[in-house]
DNA sequence: CTCGCATACTCAACTTGTTGACTAGGTCGA
DNA sequence: TCGACCTAGTCAACAAGTTGAGTATGCGAG
């Protein structure tokens, strides 16, 4: 029930069409709101019978057609509806936390590299983001944009993600060095 | 087919029903993997059936009976072989920042409400995980632990859990103070 | 002595999310 | 000019997660 809001919520940036969608919510909305291209596409299509969106198909040379959404005012209006309930609390799922939990008795090695992997993938999100942050203050500092900007939702979710990613590269690195010193102990016990 | 997995990671504390399970995972693992009690209870019937943990009826008086799960051969060697595939990116949901984001447009004092429920909320979870670090310690030092310790995996995720935690704190503070300043702004605009 | 909470589950119905395959034209580099 | 990748989707099948209700007993507070 609540992919759709966070749909809407990406749509108050202007109409787009479900690729334009996948590729945005890859970008920014996936930090808080993960899914599939599927599952925008078969939502988008329950929104318009709803009414909170509407579609005008724009007819493209040299692509193929695309349907371009955008909020109706029902939408608007239950987007808003929404943020004024209280929400469920964050649900969070990380199979390699599992694999760390259960480390001590698997491949310590492995576990090792896919820490390596994740410390990486989280710096490129960070560098990613921080470029999504420049583009976004464009030439002014946070004081001016927080003070004229229309919107600072996005800005706000935009940091979240920058924190937890800061967040994961230092996790992952005091992991590792917990997790080596552990394979040394074990190599050479006593 | 990763539920299974957290579970298993779970019973290498020990023997639990589905009921203890249900509390360790609401107290620890829910930091990193949420579940209902029920998917809880469905998936270790199935685990049952494949052979990963085996139950020992617990006759209780003035209690109802339980099934004590543990974990077999197969289910330590299906942890293991689990720790060493590659991992799915981690999958986030978080309603609160899609009302954050769409808040510009949304009930303001309603999502600034969220925030300050949201921060007592984490706060109350930093002092649960203190307290649950306290009792893994013991006595000893940090150093002390990692040196002597049969496991590390746990004392590594519950890290990760408060530094989530703490990381929410500080970001539901900042959003509370950019939102509270937009709220003035708009009231008695310029 | 009753109300509500804790233990310890089960069942059924429903909504979401995931995977894989398929269509079909366009562009770009080797 | 061949293959690979990008745009812009659709369809079907399945796996996973959520919700709500029901069962039964015991304990302690008021």
């Amino acid at each position: 029930m609540s992919l759709r809001n966070a749909v809407m919520a990406a749509l108050l940036d202007g109409a787009a069409s479900g690729y334009d969608l996948a590729k945005a919510f890859d970008a920014s909305v996936a930090n808080f709101w993960m899914c599939t291209p599927q599952q925008l596409y078969r939502e988008l299509d329950r929104m318009e019978t709803d009414g909170l969106i509407e579609a005008r198909t724009v007819e493209q040379e040299r692509r193929p057609n695309k349907r371009l959404f955008s909020l109706t005012a029902a939408g608007l209006e239950a987007l808003a509806a929404f943020t004024a309930e209280p929400h469920k609390p964050t649900a969070i799922r990380d199979e390699l936390l599992v694999a760390v939990m259960a480390a001590d008795s698997g491949d310590l090695e492995a576990v090792k590299a896919s820490l390596r992997e994740r410390k990486q993938w989280a710096e490129a999100k960070i560098t990613r983001y921080e470029r999504l942050k420049a583009k976004l203050l464009g030439e002014r500092t946070e004081e001016e944009f927080l003070a004229e900007a229309e919107r600072v939702g996005p800005y706000l979710t935009l940091l979240r993600g920058l924190s937890f990613e800061r967040d994961n590269v230092r996790w992952c690195a005091r992991s590792l060095t917990v997790l080596e010193r552990r394979g040394a102990r074990l190599d050479a016990p006593t």
